[in-house]
DNA sequence: CCCTCCTTTTAGAACTATTCTAAAAAGAGT
DNA sequence: ACTCTTTTTAGAATAGTTCTAAAAGGAGGG
């Protein structure tokens, strides 16, 4: 029984979908108030292995983690900073018609401005 | 006259293009061997934010430097660990056709096998 | 039960690339 | 030469993450 990995699990899972570890520990600590951040890194390092959830890196160097552990892609919003998912349709293989390089992957965020803050503009 | 700032440009015009700051470092130290690190820093924040240079910062938390500071996409080989450039064609139209998010821009990075290691292969 | 082994958790130190700070030095303009 | 601004320096600070070694916890066998 691990209890803390199925507590940081269901933190990811009930969001909204990408939290930063931070936010996964302030929210984790209502269960189990003892914790210590590096157990929140162990177990997000073993969930990303695991393949229970994924691990996405922004340029800026702020790490999220996302419940969906499927290949989609993502937007950052330049207003709140809230990260989204951005499904883009067909885009792998429109990626590799458009270069001769094998494409072993890609990081792709787009910057964008997300539906809740373009409704409040 | 500013001699260092001329010097990391003069560094990065004569490389192969993308380099990170600790090579920068290195190499401009030939020139100026009293140099420290936070001076390249300095401007090679000086050089990107008057447009000589661009700045790159990677998934994995490498920052580059390219020489070049027109837009274009750029692939890190997966052997190598090079960064490299990627034209791609008509890339940020694609992009916005394939999505309804308003598109402010992207990062974007391929990963790839560089030609030089896949010759080598 | 109890022993052993393996995994998980903890606390806190360590790390690393970058940024900040305050002072010194250098340059430019008058 | 004087003043003002920019550049450079040395070294401390920062922040997010990772590492370390020890302690705790749980599983399974005897």
């Amino acid at each position: 029984m691990v209890q803390k990995r199925a507590a940081v699990l269901q933190v990811l899972q009930e969001s909204e979908g990408h939290l930063q570890a931070d936010e996964i520990y302030k929210r984790v600590k209502d269960y189990y108030p003892k914790m210590v951040l590096a157990t929140v890194y162990n177990n997000l390092h073993a969930l990303t292995e695991s393949g229970h959830i994924r691990h996405i890196r922004t340029m800026s160097g702020a790490d999220f983690y996302d419940k969906t552990p499927t290949p989609h892609e993502h937007a950052l919003c330049t207003v709140c900073g809230k990260l989204i998912d951005a499904d883009l349709c067909d885009f792998a293989e429109m990626l590799q018609k458009s270069t001769t390089l094998p494409i072993v992957s890609y990081d792709l965020i787009l910057h964008t401005v997300c539906p809740d803050c373009n409704d409040k503009a």
